[in-house]
DNA sequence: CGACTACTATGACGATTGTCATACCGAGCG
DNA sequence: CGCTCGGTATGACAATCGTCATAGTAGTCG
């Protein structure tokens, strides 16, 4: 199931962030993380102090190093590079993911601001930087082929608030059409602000 | 605070409602809503049988009709109807709860979402009820202004998914950015579509 | 060898959860 | 009057939660 090859702390980390984008961040118990890691439970008040929240904190940061890892992939793509190209890339991710886990994980982050309230609590201040890391991400692709930088954040913040509603419409539906829709819908746009 | 014009079981559902979207359905108990419905505990086990399931439930299929009457008093908007202007008057509604609310309040539906697994619950046959109601309304709105009826769903997906997303980023960032961002951004696409 | 550190193991704690069982109240009605 | 019935009021249940306290092991270094 979890191959040891990494260190038990990071598989924790790992896999809060699974569990936490399935079953949102109260349904996630910690007793639930170390066997998902399959971890010592002694070893989680060892490097995790802070409790849940640091646990839950790491979680996000690396789940928004990821997505920004995700994004950047798309230097490597074959072909003339394009905003709506990228942002087909970034719903592929999420359309193979949902079928292949069958609609059982979401967005992490969309997962952790749905539970915090409005209060400032240690874990928001992470979330906020996981989605600043995702959304600079996008920018700066964006600007590498040839978009306005004036521009591009707003067409950033567009293409990640398109993508998150609809992985949200997906998991309710049972079915990645929206992702497709928002795709198409989107190219046009999208790439009228390219050379 | 509460007044009791209304009976104590539909104060239920709204105060669930409204406790969801505020912290997640994991972390609103029901001795909370009871509370803030300022309702009497015993009552919840005679009007509720269901148990929370059944008041979770509840409150979706209320927000979805809450949602679509909203997307249909557009109707009542002075001036020339339009795609970007339903869109605009579906987002101007969040940023004044945003901001009047300081951010504490998100949508229940993406709530939900985020907390159900893949399994199927009796709650997420409402959520996906509720989504329905209110993507038809957006349909609905959309054909009555003269878009074309096979194009209109596609626009509602998209208008939902940027919609839906924006709120999470709103919430985010503390910030109503993200919602003027994608009602700026995606105007021109969407008047492109109607007569 | 002994001491020190990193990591693991385990049991218990108080709090909170959803749910159930039981009893009480007041009006309607024969 | 007595009886029912929609609604209310508590108290307790088992389960689970995050966290803590304490003791154990393994390995390294002096």
């Amino acid at each position: 199931m979890a191959g040891k090859a990494r260190p038990a702390r990071e598989r924790m980390v790992y896999s809060a962030a699974q569990l936490v984008r399935a079953r949102g961040v109260a349904m996630t118990g910690v007793r639930d993380v170390v066997a998902h890691a399959d971890a010592p439970r002694g070893s989680f008040q060892h490097y995790f102090p802070g409790g849940k929240d640091q646990l839950v904190g790491e979680a996000l940061i690396w789940s928004g190093d990821f997505a920004a890892r995700w994004v950047a992939s798309y230097d490597q793509t074959t072909g003339e590079p394009s905003p709506s190209g990228l942002f087909a890339h970034m719903a592929r991710l999420w359309k193979e993911d949902l079928t292949a886990r069958r609609y059982e994980r979401g967005c992490p982050m969309m997962a952790t601001a749905a539970e915090l309230g409005g209060g400032d609590s240690p874990v928001k201040e992470h979330l906020r930087t996981a989605a600043e890391t995702w959304e600079r991400a996008v920018v700066d692709e964006l600007v590498r082929m040839g978009v306005a930088p004036q521009r591009a954040p707003g067409l950033a913040t567009l293409m990640v608030s398109a993508l998150e509603g609809a992985i949200m419409l997906a998991r309710v539906r049972r079915d990645v059409g929206p992702l497709d829709t928002v795709v198409t819908e989107l190219s046009p746009l999208l790439d009228s602000c390219a050379p």
